[in-house]
Parts: structure tokens; C-alpha cells; sequence
DNA sequence: TCAATAAATGACTTTTTAGTCATTAAATAC
DNA sequence: GTATTTAATGACTAAAAAGTCATTTATTGA
């Protein structure tokens, strides 16, 4: 037989493959400062996580606090559009409006490997005050905006009572990023069950009957 | 005029305080490390706040990670038993229990030092597994508890529709943790004005309006 | 097939911070 | 007042992890 044979033994030490370096660090990068947080992070685990090793991350973010800062950023960015645009496309009754984006905020947050970044925010605000603002303003603040607007069509029509839009977000909103910071931390440590859907749809049940007016017909 | 005036000029560059240390330094490590986390905060940094030099806080904690282990176990444990005989002192109507309970959870823990102790945990459980363990058993079960027994009373008398009360519970434990989360994470950054007091109102509003029996069956 | 190019490496240096300990001096006892 | 004890110090060492770069080798293209 000829040399060929023996050439297919030799295996190639690392492959070059400059365009898919730079996500596969981001994907590593997010699962670990999620699970550990920044500063126990080492760059050498993300590395290995991604497939490579310490030096060549440095070929593609200038050092650690650039790829935490690039991991927020260019995560969160294009998926936060995606809810947006979602979420703009619904009509309908807002009581079933006020549901069907509760559930869509889960199955496309709360259960993608995005459903880490609350926790990591909200660990890492004081160490990353610009980022921290970024956050705020970009995610929490967008996501407010979709949520009072729906709140308030649901007054104008009569389905709900008046009350205080601003506060009755946050309390419809807290339930659901409490949901993610927790799969993140402590639900691997509670004994005691819970099915996070079972969750969401008491909180909507007591909140949407809460809201609605006396008069106020349910779906 | 004796030479005792002039005694009083010299200072001294230490006083010895072997009682008053260790909860000195148990206080400045609770703060920076709920601000900073475990990994990011200097134990220089630690010492200097609790106003005393590096090596003497390894007069009285081994190790930075003993000194974390007892800023949570010792601070928290004493809180904790307090606020569970306060609640239990409580009798009435459970709607307006569950209003005084809420109210009386904020000022004792969301608005002492205590209410940091969360959001270290969100973000150092999975670091630290073990006192994750015990925070969810000794505290937030704990918690729970008192909570299901008041809402079931409610049940019983007939002032509450019924409901999956584990999950109740926890839509109504949420928004407490939340806020308190959220106090030392993001809302400093957050231009949009809020008042706790007003978002635990609402929340309650919501959520006893929401399981009132008159207003009808789940969904 | 063989240079030329540049992606990738890993051993190395630097920086940072945990942890130590010989020394200092405040408090106490005689 | 002096000796003794020990709380407290801070300069030091050790360990760990960030960041560098000369070298290696996969890939390209002539």
C-alpha cells in the first residue's frame, strides 16, 4: 500500500477557522461568567470550553473585561430585537396579549442559554457600572415600554381597572426575571419541586384577576 | 498646668479590641462582598473598611472563604429566627396577615444590611454549594412555610378561592426577593423612578385581589 | 510541490492578591 | 515603674491567574 494510507493516521493538531473562533469564545465565555460569575472566571476554562487555547483568545478580544463587556453586549443586542419585533406583531384582547407575551418572553428568554444574563447582570452591576446602564436602558426599560403599553390599552378598553401602570409592570415583569435569576442560582439547591410554567401561570392568574374591573370578563 | 495635658497629645497607633473586632469585620465583609462578590473583593479592602491591618483578620478567620462562610451563616441565622417569632405572634384575617407580613418582611430585611445577603447568594451559589444548600433550607424554606400555612388558613376560611398554594407562595415571595435583589444590583442604574413601598402596594393589591373568592374561578 | 501567510499554540513574564510571621506596642499584672 | 502578655502591624513570600510572544503548523496560492 501505498503512503496515502499512512497519511490519514497523522491528525491535524488544531484546525484554522478565524470566523467561528470569535462566537464559539462568546457562547463559552457567557456559560461561565453566568455560572461563576467574572472574576472566578479563568480565561484558561473559557478557552478550553471553546475549543482552544489561552493565547488565541487574545487574537480575537484585547483582554478579559473586553470579552465580558463583548459577551452583554452582542448577546443580549440582536435577541432583545427579536422579542421587540415579536412582540409588536400581537393584537388582540389584552388580557390574552398580556399571557401569550409572558409565555413567548419564556420559551424565548427564559429557556435559551440568554436566560443567564439577568443573573449575571445583576451580579456584576457594580463592577461594570457601564454595562449595568446599558442593561437598564436597553433591555429592562424596552421591555417595560412593550408591557405599559399593553397594560394601558387593557384600562382604555375596560378589561382592567385604573391603577398605577408604572408599578403594575414591574410587578407583572418581577415574577419573570426572579424566574430566570433563579434557575441560574439557587433552584438547583431547593428540594422542593416547581415547574416554572405552573409559575408563570398562577402569577397570571392572580394578577390578571387582580387587575380586571368588576365588570371585567375573563378568557 | 501637669504633664497630663500634654500626655494626651500622643496617639496611639492601635487600640486592642479582641471582642469588638470580629463583628466589625463581619460587617465590612457583608457589604463589599455583596457590592463586589467573593472573588472580586480584597480582603486588603475588607480589613481597611472594618478599620484595621490584613494580617489581623487572619487573627480571627482562617481564610477568605471561612470569613465568607460566617458573614452568611452568622448573619443571617440570627435575623432569621427574629423574623419568624415576629410572625408568628400574628393573628387575623389572613388577607390583612399576609399585607402586615409583606410590609414587616421589607422593613426588617429589605431595608437592613440583611436585604444584600440574596443577592450575594444568587451569585455565589454556584461557588458555593454547600451554603447555598443552607440558605434555601434555613432561610428562603423557611420562609415559604409561614407563608403556605397563612395562605391555607385564608383558604379555609373561605376568604381565598382555592389554589396550587406551593406555587402561590412563590408568586408571592418573588416580587420581596426581587426588590431586594434589585436594590443592590441594578436600580441605581435605573433612570425611571420607583418606590418599593408602592410596588409591594401594588403587588399586594394584585395578588390578594386575585385570589379573593368573589372575584371567581381560575381560569 | 513548495513558499508564503497567518491561525494557533504553550511556555514564559508580569501582575495581583492571598496568606505568613518577625516585630511593635497597647494593655495588664506585679 | 517595670515586666509580661498578646493584639496588631506591615513587609514579606507564595500562589494563581492575566497577559505576551517566539515558535509551530494548517492553509493558500503560485
Amino acid at each position: 500500500m501505498p503512503g496515502s494510507t499512512n497519511k490519514s493516521i497523522k491528525k491535524r493538531r488544531w484546525k484554522r477557522r478565524k470566523d467561528a473562533r470569535p462566537g464559539e469564545i462568546l457562547d463559552a465565555a457567557l456559560m461561565l461568567f453566568v455560572e461563576r460569575g467574572f472574576a472566578a472566571t479563568k480565561l484558561d476554562d473559557v478557552a478550553r470550553k471553546a475549543g482552544l487555547s489561552k493565547g488565541s483568545v487574545y487574537l480575537y478580544f484585547e483582554n478579559k473585561e473586553t470579552l465580558f463587556r463583548a459577551v452583554v453586549r452582542e448577546m443580549v443586542l440582536p435577541e432583545i430585537k427579536r422579542v421587540e419585533q415579536q412582540v409588536d406583531r400581537y393584537r388582540g384582547p389584552a388580557q390574552e396579549l398580556v399571557r401569550k407575551l409572558v409565555y413567548q418572553w419564556w420559551s424565548m428568554v427564559g429557556e435559551s442559554r440568554l436566560s443567564g444574563v439577568p443573573k449575571l447582570l445583576v451580579s456584576e452591576a457594580s463592577n461594570f457600572p457601564e454595562l449595568a446602564r446599558f442593561f437598564v436602558d436597553q433591555v429592562i426599560r424596552r421591555v417595560r415600554r412593550v408591557f405599559v403599553r399593553v397594560l394601558q390599552q387593557g384600562i382604555d378598553r375596560g378589561e382592567f381597572r385604573e391603577c398605577d401602570v408604572n408599578h403594575a409592570v414591574r410587578v407583572l415583569i418581577a415574577p419573570l426575571v426572579f424566574a430566570a435569576i433563579w434557575q441560574h442560582s439557587l433552584y438547583p439547591f431547593d428540594k422542593d419541586p416547581y415547574d416554572v410554567r405552573v409559575f408563570l401561570d398562577t402569577h397570571l392568574d392572580t394578577f390578571l384577576n387582580g387587575l380586571l374591573n368588576e365588570s371585567g370578563q375573563k378568557i
